[in-house]
DNA sequence: CCTGAAATACGAAATACTTCGTACTAAAGT
DNA sequence: ACTTTAGTACGAAGTATTTCGTATTTCAGG
């Protein structure tokens, strides 16, 4: 039997997910924290003290349309954003950036030393070593 | 759009070491597995196939002194480099950012993000373990 | 309807980072 | 001494990122 091979051909320019950029991530945090929210209420949040201009916020939170890191809905005059990148995505994709860039690739070197240099409560430690037994169980 | 614009400049310290760009860590990288060492011998480490120019390679470590990320010895006619940045140093400049970055500060749930999701053996787990123990006991 | 405030659109300047070409220099081999 | 080779110096082109200015649009209040 022969099968037919459906190939989805998309052209995904757009879909393609690149590493935020510096200022790209100051405005997802704030999506992140605010959930979706206009570029005057990012804008606000960001720089209290206007020490940019309203218009670069914009700017920016436009590019990240174009880059699929945010989402908009335009059906009101004001429009509203949403990060499209969920935070854990992005957490893990910087971790894994760390690590092969600071830490030679080992995970454990890693967090011994954030453990050192770090303080965690004593309740957030045993929730560690809990989290460690049950890999330990596991493996 | 008429809004009042008011603007602090900072002026920011002179002796603050910047962040090394991503050209520049993976120099320092080299010269911190490598020790002194020559730009053709970072140059070649890094680029075995010569994807870019010497004289890139060149510029770069030139520039790096300047910022105060290398120091280099001229007596030679062939400059020898050394990091002055310290591979720890930066580590934790990096596992600090990453924290404020990405984590909100909290280094529990950065490392339960890595423990959940690198591979580390069980003997890395133990010492984990055990380093966590010896916190617990000091607080 | 008109006007002005508040929004978007967008080109382009400003800045930061990376790459390269060319000039120059010192040493080594002939 | 002359030529080749391997190095440094450095300006400037090429990119990427950030910032801004100006034009245009929409809507609400008089």
């Amino acid at each position: 039997m022969k099968y037919e091979v459906v190939r989805r051909t998309f052209i995904m320019k757009k879909d393609i997910k690149k590493k935020p950029t510096e200022a790209e991530l100051n405005i997802l945090r704030i999506l992140w924290e605010r959930g979706a929210s206009t570029v005057r209420e990012v804008h606000e949040t960001l720089y209290p003290n206007n020490s940019v201009g309203y218009t670069t916020t914009l700017k920016l939170m436009q590019i990240m349309v174009d880059k699929s890191l945010t989402i908009r809905d335009t059906s009101q005059r004001t429009h509203i954003y949403t990060a499209s990148l969920a935070e854990e995505q992005n957490q893990k994709r910087m971790v894994k950036d760390l690590l092969q860039d600071a830490f030679k690739g080992s995970p454990s070197k890693l967090v011994m030393q954030i453990l050192g240099n770090h303080q965690a409560s004593a309740e957030e430690l045993d929730e560690i070593k809990a989290l460690i037994n049950k890999i330990e169980k596991n493996q």
